[in-house]
DNA sequence: CGCGTTTGACCCGCGC
DNA sequence: GCGCGGGTCAAACGCG
């Protein structure tokens, strides 16, 4: 899909001058920026796809405010713009085999060191394990609903991408969201019964067509857009501040 | 003081 | 059978 042409990718690198300096060098800096050129090429190719996994996940979280059922692979995940600096903003939902396990992709900062992934439950952490093929620590997290609930979770940051935490979640939620995010609008009396929402879990085969149409409509969304190109700025240099909020 | 996190020990499955 | 690595337990710790 061609989503980046709205988001406008600047990808050009630098300004190439040529101030009379030895034909040599010049030819090693051409190299130079023929090699730089093949690796901005490659992120680019990476940011589409997260871009496209990102779509996605918004278009989904969007369907579940509007009441619009989409089906979808795995427990449900809100943004959550207000709160401080690492949130999830993108999600990719890798189908694996086992219908019970699902893996997603979640972009945060890198600077975050706390593993942590609101997705609207709770989560006790139990343990911690520094793992052989990755650098980064892995947590291990279960569900404070109780020992009714048997899913647990699984996240660690990702080794070659360190603004990605991989989720891996095991198991279904035995019951709905506990933790309300917000708004608890509990004007009602008791009700401590949380919703019940049966955890249906679609089987593996996202709709492509309806995910690139979801995609579409999602880029003429002018506040996701700027959160994109922030994002995408953010990532592109390094130390630079992080994008105004 | 209660609850959630931390962290090292322990358990268990798997490959050699 | 043994070693290794991932997953879990549980006591200690820290914070509200």
């Amino acid at each position: 899909m061609d989503l980046t042409s709205s988001v406008d990718l600047d990808l050009t690198i630098g300004s190439l001058r040529f101030d009379g300096e030895k034909l040599s060098v010049e030819e090693n800096k051409k190299e130079a920026l023929k090699a730089e050129l093949g690796r901005a090429n490659e992120e680019n190719k990476r940011l589409k796809e997260m871009l496209s996994a990102m779509a996605a996940s918004y278009s989904t979280l969007r369907s579940q405010m509007t009441g619009v059922v989409v089906p979808k692979t795995s427990s449900c995940k809100r943004g959550d713009a207000r709160s401080s600096s690492s949130e999830e903003s993108s999600k990719r939902v890798e189908e694996e085999r086992n219908p019970k396990v699902s893996k997603l992709y979640v972009l945060t900062d890198p600077s975050d060191s706390s593993l942590v992934v609101k997705d609207g439950y709770q989560w006790r952490k139990y343990g911690q394990k520094v793992t052989r093929d990755n650098p980064y620590p892995r947590a291990y997290f279960k569900c404070s609903f109780g020992p009714a609930c048997p899913i647990k979770k699984k996240v660690q940051r990702s080794a070659e991408d360190p603004s990605m935490l991989v989720v891996t979640y095991e198991g279904e939620h035995s019951h709905g969201q506990s933790s309300r995010p917000e708004a608890p609008h509990a004007s009602g009396r008791s009700a401590p019964t949380p919703p019940r929402r049966p955890p249906e879990v679609e089987p593996p085969n996202p709709q492509r067509g309806l995910v690139e149409q979801m995609a579409v409509s999602l880029t003429n969304d002018p506040d996701f857009r700027a959160a994109m190109a922030a994002a995408i700025s953010g990532r592109m240099s390094e130390p630079s501040p992080p994008p105004p909020k």
